[in-house]
DNA sequence: CGTAGTCGCTTAAACGTTTAAGATTGTCTT
DNA sequence: AAGACAATCTTAAACGTTTAAGCGACTACG
């Protein structure tokens, strides 16, 4: 009887009248073959209108079962005898084989990809290099887990829409977020579509939903408490435009500190700009161009960036820094330690967050296909930064 | 005669009673639904053991077609009547179908997904300014084409290893190179194993393969010219450590201009040191520590960072940057428009350059597909960046 | 009036996996 | 000696698309 002649590499093998093996070396030319037989292989393809392509079924044909006993020998999902376990590897190792992820994932209705909507560019076009670290352990991170990470840009006026895009055409099985803030339409549309996501920042209290995020508040408490501890109580603050979440936090770290010591905080000494080195310039010379005897003899910056700028003024201005007066920045820039002088700032504990944030995120994903019944744990993760103390604060300040 | 149940969401609204339409606002809870009806229809569901997910089956059923008159009209790809097209879209409509993106590729045997490989950390941390661009429009590019990128980590002692991985598995469709060297291994493997890529740098001159390249010997060639037009003839160079290709164009382009202007190269004046600002300064300490007569009145530096370490030990040395030394960066960091002085560099077009690059590749995938035959076309693009001049170099040399 | 062609749609196979259910063999128990 | 059971493998369906091939019903033409 007739069988019906599959696309396969062992019809195209009978076809040319060889063993399987050798149609698919002389197919793959990675190994020379003869070339009579070689051209018999290619002629029987052509017949057959077949293009090198090494599937299960080939493996099987190859080993001499059939693919349902290579699907169970390669994920170890069913027990298998000793000997045809052998024989499916190696027919697997001669013919090169790799499964088809594409496939996989249609069976198994995932993805194993994980969308992670790119930052846009700053105003002014400056890079976040916390970010920057954020993303190159975030990828290392999901591929310890065997998942992906698909990278796709946010329309700043409808950020949302890239992500239901990627939803409705599965995509991907999850997000990670970055940049949140207070009332972020991405959150609150995954959440109503209890689509698995974690954000790397927090939003609104009032939402429940898991994150990881790094505490501004204390972090900025921090830095005020070394400067009150180093001999200062005119303590300038320079932050970000109001309406940020983390500038708050952080600004917030700053109030509890100069409140606990008593120190009664001064309007004028807090400045806000964004985050250029030339607006943190001007900053600083409206800080400084006050009577001496209304300036600061500290200045905490809210990001190294603003505390480059404040220091290219000091020194501008001709006023030493570290010495007459301090400052402190905050992220922890790998430039900040080669600045003059080294540059005071809180660090980012990014190496370890990262990893975390992934387990969260991906626990969600395999539990949510396991145990359905299960809701979703709401992991929301807050550490603390630590501060790295440099010579732009380390004297001790004498009035 | 007994049907075979499927899966489908008819199925649970033929077990329900009630309209798919119905069954479909009963389960998505999109749209209130009597809660009679609701109970009924998550019963039938359970019964069944249905969970929702719109399937162009789904869609058929509601138009009352097959599901390949759906696909027909989904893809424009085989005349329909008005009237059932128009059924077909209102189903589309009501029921928010999206195609399974993973069905589809499986189907047409690609994955929409170019690969990326992240570059590494630099020493020091220090991100490259050109690279973050570079990926934001790639990006977007690719995202015009119906693409999406992937971005994944690469063994810095053995990068081949995951583009293997990824080309195996069929996660992706070609690749996107950046940070490429002379003898690139990731270059090499990609063109013996004939897969569809194209790099954003050259490399060894031997090899025939697609890339896009600013032109970084012109550039400094732009740069050196620009320094003698203001009247230098003393001028030196910061380049980067031996053995990166775009390091040594740019040291040949300043070679070239001074051998023209029949200006003697000083090797003490070309100096080498890596991306940051400490390192930097240091070299400028080095070349400014010689008697007057033996110092240069011009320093080109081949990045930003290294110009800006470059200007901090002028400043610090009581040296006026842009009136007693001029200084020129590359790269044209977002940053360098505010340094003071703002700092004279290369602007390199990212903004076009990514988009034209993107088109090869893809141009490239969708013709492998179709015509076979038709060798790849081996696109070369070498374009030329732009002299940003600003105050760091704006003043005219006067001996 | 028969037949060829066109239009509009359906049927069914295919893409490459996973996996539930069934088949075959051999071993053990009574 | 025969049924029960375990071990090992195969068969076939399913995941959700695309698309070649087929099939009625009309129209047009000789």
């Amino acid at each position: 009887m007739p069988v019906k002649p599959l696309k396969t590499l062992k019809a195209v093998a009978d076809q040319a009248q060889v063993p399987l093996l050798t149609a698919y070396h002389a197919l793959s030319a990675d190994i020379p073959v003869d070339p009579a037989i070689r051209r018999a292989v290619l002629d029987a393809a052509d017949v057959l209108r077949y293009r090198l392509n090494i599937t299960i079924r080939d493996v099987g044909d190859q080993a001499g079962v059939s693919i349902a006993t290579v699907s169970y020998v390669l994920n170890n999902s069913a027990p298998v005898s000793d000997n045809t376990r052998r024989r499916v590897i190696d027919a697997v190792e001669a013919l090169g084989y790799r499964p088809n992820i594409t496939a996989r994932n249609l069976k198994a209705s995932e993805t194993r990809m994980i969308g992670y909507g790119w930052h846009n560019l700053q105003a002014g076009g400056q890079t976040n290099p916390i970010l920057d670290r954020f993303i190159f352990q975030m990828i290392a991170a999901v591929e310890t887990h065997h998942y992906h990470i698909l990278t796709f840009s946010q329309d700043p006026d409808n950020p949302v829409r890239a992500y239901e895009e990627l939803i409705y055409t599965n995509r991907v099985d999850g997000f990670i977020l970055s940049e949140t803030n207070q009332d972020d339409a991405r959150i609150k549309r995954l959440l109503t579509l209890k689509y698995p996501f974690i954000a790397f920042g927090r939003a609104n209290d009032t939402w429940n939903f898991p994150y990881v995020d790094v505490d501004g508040r204390r972090g900025m408490a921090l830095v005020t408490e070394h400067l009150i501890e180093r001999g200062h109580r005119r303590i300038a603050l320079i932050g970000w435009p109001e309406g940020s979440l983390a500038g708050e936090a952080r600004l917030n770290g700053y109030r509890d500190v100069l409140h606990t010591a008593d120190i009664p905080l001064r309007p004028d000494w807090i400045r806000r700009t964004i985050n250029d080195v030339h607006h943190a310039f001007e900053a600083a010379r409206a800080l400084m161009s006050a009577p001496s005897t209304e300036r600061p003899t500290a200045i905490a910056c809210v990001t190294d960036v603003i505390a480059i700028g404040v220091m290219n003024y000091l020194e501008a201005a001709g006023i030493q820094v570290g010495v007459d007066v301090a400052v402190t920045g905050y992220d922890d820039d790998p430039m900040s330690a080669f600045l003059h002088p080294a540059l005071t700032s809180m660090h980012q504990p990014i190496d370890t967050l990262a990893p975390q944030l992934v387990n969260v995120l991906i626990g969600q994903l395999t539990l949510r296909n396991s145990d359905a019944a299960k809701k979703r744990p709401k992991v929301q993760l807050l550490v603390e930064p630590e501060l790295i103390v440099r010579a732009s604060s380390a004297a001790p300040h004498h009035e």
